[in-house]
DNA sequence: AGCCATTTAGTACTTTAGTATGAATATCAA
DNA sequence: TTGATATTCATACTAAAGTACTAAATGGCT
């Protein structure tokens, strides 16, 4: 929101420049009409092309960040979400479980809960899911 | 190349029509010549989001293309890359069987060799590797 | 202190996944 | 036609994953 406002702000005191400047040329005669306004199209032309390169270059980025609210809205508890992490980087129970050093049984009530959260039938559809969901990066 | 050319002369020709109209109402004084401006900027604005929007869009699309040769490297044959990408979207064996309308006993075989040839020992971890090596999109 | 959600762990069980091996077709190039 | 490879399927097995409970300990919140 504040970034808009800036860009906004930005663009119309850009405008207000080029009018002034224009219209300083235009009565003092040392500019043409047609001169200020391929100056003034060339310039928002620019314009255009800077703010679309911004606002896209955007969507890889918040491709790949996860969205943490997500994962608290769908009641994913902190301990669940970290083996939900483990199991995405391909990991048995058994490997996560000597990881986060409890007991493979642990590890499978988690495993268990994330999947009925996440309305998956296997680790693989949750990941999945997950993925979809943003709630796991790339 | 024939596209540069198109959207160039079409820039031009849009140029003169601007100027062209402008004239005609600044001499006929209905119109100011700040309101002119005005809309040459907005024009040219919306030209250079379009323009961008058109060259960025391309890039994603590169992005997210899989490497073929590497599945010819590994050795992965065309019917297992096929299970592999099933087992990636979270299906079962089973699911997959009903899929491409064959035996889970099939599909296990498959699976199995990708496993080998991706040196896991896990679905989920072949997943990851797939990824990794850019076998898999995203 | 009492409540609630989280984390941990267990048992017993079913289901799915994966291995090993053998074997019958199919396909395709030499 | 004859190999080589790919695809298919089966059996029998082991391993891992997942379900359905129960339950204790913890920590934050009011």
């Amino acid at each position: 929101m504040k970034k808009i406002v800036f860009i906004f702000s930005s663009l119309t005191v850009a405008l207000l420049v080029l009018f002034q400047l224009s219209m300083y040329f235009y009565t003092t005669g040392e500019l043409s009409i047609e001169i200020m306004m391929a100056i003034i199209a060339l310039v928002f032309l620019g314009i255009g092309i800077y703010l679309n390169k911004k606002s896209l270059h955007k969507l890889p980025t918040t491709l790949t960040k996860v969205n943490l609210k997500k994962v608290d809205e769908l009641g994913i508890s902190k301990r669940e979400y970290e083996v939900l992490i483990e199991v995405s980087k391909g990991l048995s129970n058994k490997e996560i479980a000597e990881k986060l050093f409890v007991t493979e049984s642990t590890i499978k009530t988690h495993v268990s809960n994330v999947l009925v959260k996440l309305d998956s039938k296997r680790r693989t559809q949750a990941i999945q899911k997950a993925k979809e969901l943003q709630i796991l990066s790339s």
